[in-house]
DNA sequence: CGCTGGTTTGAAGGTCGTCAAGAAGGGTGG
DNA sequence: CCACCCTTCTTGACGACCTTCAAACCAGCG
C-alpha cells in the first residue's frame, strides 16, 4: 500500500479534499511503518509521553479496568484512525489502546503535530475533525449503553462499524471482516458474552445481520437502522450521509 | 460576584496558577452576563455557529434524545464550565445544551478565543485541560452505565459532583446543593426514575449519602468511594488528589 | 488426536423496568 | 389560613431483560 493511498488520507479527504502538498504531507508523517503483535498495549492509562499512533492495519481498543475486574470498552480504532492524539495536544490519556488484530502502526510524534498545525492549517483542520468525530462517537456509544436495548445498542454498533470502514475502502459488498469475538463484544456494549450471544442469534433469525468466521454480512440494511434508530450524521462532519 | 474570582478562574487555577494578566483577559471574556431561565436549550444539537458560553451560575445539562422517546443525559455542566466549546473549535455540536435552574452565562465569541490563543498560550493550554477533562468525564460516566450497578453508579456521580463543585466553592462541609431530581439522575444513569428512588433509599440505609430538600449531604465519604470504586485523579489534570 | 479458544444452549436467579397508586411537599388563589 | 393544585417522591406487585453458572459443542492447530 502506498502511503498516499493511506488510509488516514482516505478518511480525511472524505471531510475535505485534500491538496497534492497536505497529501505528501500525510505521507511523509506516516512513513515509517511498525509492526505490532495482536493484543499488545500501545498506549498505557496514565501515559503522558508526548507522541500519538495512527493504526494502519488491523483493529485496536481503547478501554479502562474497573477495580471489580471488569472492563468497559470505549471505542475500537480503525485503520486511519489516530491513537492518543489527545495526550499530545492536550494532557494525558485517560484510558489504554491495545491491538486486537496483528496491527501495523506509525509514531507521531508531537513536533511534527506542531509543524502541520503551522504549516498546513487546512490539514489542522481535518486532524481536528478527525478528533471531535471520535467524541461524537464517545458519546453515541454512551447512548447506546444508556437507552438503547442489547439488541438495539449491537445493531447501531455494526452500522457505526460498516460505515467507518467503508471510509478506508474495508467493506466489500454488504460485509466487512471482523475480528471481535463475542466476550469483545460484551465488553464494548456493557453485555455478558453469554447474552451476546443469543442476541447474535436474534439478528440473525430476524435477517438482519450474520457473523461467521469473523465476518459480519448485513441482510438487511434498513431494517437495521430501523431497528438501532441509527443516525449516520455523526460521522459525516454533518453532511448528508452518501 | 467580581468577575476576578469568577467559577471559571477558580477551577483553571487549580491546574495551573493564572498569572494578574491572565485574570484580567478571563475577567474580560465574562464581563458581559446573561441571565436564562431555567430548563432553556441554550445550544441546539446540530447547531454551528462560531460560539461557545461560559456558565457562570446555576447548573445545566447536555444530553441526546432517542428517537423511542428517551432521553439520555450525557453531563452536567456546573458553575465555571464551557458549553459548547467544541463547536468553536472543532465542528458543530452533537448534543444539545440546557439549563437546569435559572442561570447565568456569558457568550464566547469564536474570534475571543482565537485572541486567546494568541495573546496567552499558558492560558490557553488551560482551557485545553478543562476541555479534556470534559471528555475524560464522558468516559467515566460510560464506564459507569456499562460496567457499574445502579448504585455505583449513582454514587460515582455524587463523588464527582462534590469534587467539581469544590473547586469552584460551591460545597459546605460534606454536603452541596444540588438541583437534580430523581428524573434527572435517571435519564443521567440510564435508569428508570423508580428504580432511583430505590436506590437512593439503599444509600441512605447504608450511612453514605442522602438527599433531602434539594440538598445532598455526604455521610460517609471514604465508604462511598470504596462501593463506587472512585478514582479522582480524572479530574485533578493527573496530580495527587487534595 | 487432544488442546485451546470461541460459540452455543439450558436453567435459575437478580437487577431493573413498567404499571399503578398513594403520600408528601410547595405554590397559588380564594 | 385553608383548599387545591402540581410536581416530586415513595412503595408494591409483576414481569422483562440480562447475568451467572454449568456444560456441551465446534473448529483450528500443534
Amino acid at each position: 500500500m502506498s502511503p498516499v493511498n493511506s488510509p488516514l488520507a482516505k478518511k480525511l479527504n472524505s471531510f475535505a479534499p485534500l491538496s497534492p502538498d497536505e497529501l505528501t504531507c500525510l505521507a511523509d508523517l506516516q512513513a515509517r511503518r511498525r509492526t505490532v503483535a495482536a493484543m499488545t498495549e500501545i498506549v498505557h492509562e496514565g501515559q503522558t509521553d508526548h507522541r500519538a499512533w495512527i493504526l494502519q492495519e488491523g483493529w485496536a481498543n481503547c478501554y479502562k479496568l474497573v477495580p471489580n475486574g471488569g472492563r468497559q470498552i470505549i471505542g475500537f480504532p480503525l485503520p486511519g484512525d489516530f491513537m492518543g492524539l489527545r495526550s499530545i495536544l492536550l494532557r494525558t490519556s485517560d484510558h489504554s489502546f491495545a491491538s486486537l488484530t496483528d496491527a501495523v502502526v506509525t509514531e507521531v510524534p508531537k513536533h511534527r503535530i506542531d509543524e502541520i498545525f503551522q504549516a498546513f492549517p487546512r490539514l489542522a483542520t481535518s486532524i481536528l475533525w478527525a478528533m471531535s468525530r471520535d467524541e461524537a462517537m464517545v458519546v453515541e456509544h454512551l447512548v447506546s449503553l444508556g437507552r438503547r436495548t442489547a439488541i438495539e445498542g449491537l445493531a447501531h454498533l455494526f452500522l457505526e462499524l460498516g460505515q467507518r470502514l467503508s471510509l478506508v475502502d474495508l467493506v466489500s459488498g454488504s460485509g466487512f471482516a471482523c475480528p471481535l469475538n463475542q466476550y469483545v463484544l460484551a465488553d464494548a456494549l456493557g453485555l455478558s458474552a453469554v447474552h451476546v450471544n443469543r442476541v447474535l442469534r436474534q439478528l440473525r433469525e430476524r435477517g438482519l445481520v450474520s457473523v461467521k468466521a469473523h465476518q459480519v454480512i448485513i441482510h438487511d440494511l434498513d431494517g437495521l437502522r430501523e431497528l438501532a434508530g441509527y443516525d449516520s450524521t455523526y460521522l459525516n462532519g454533518d453532511r448528508p450521509a452518501r
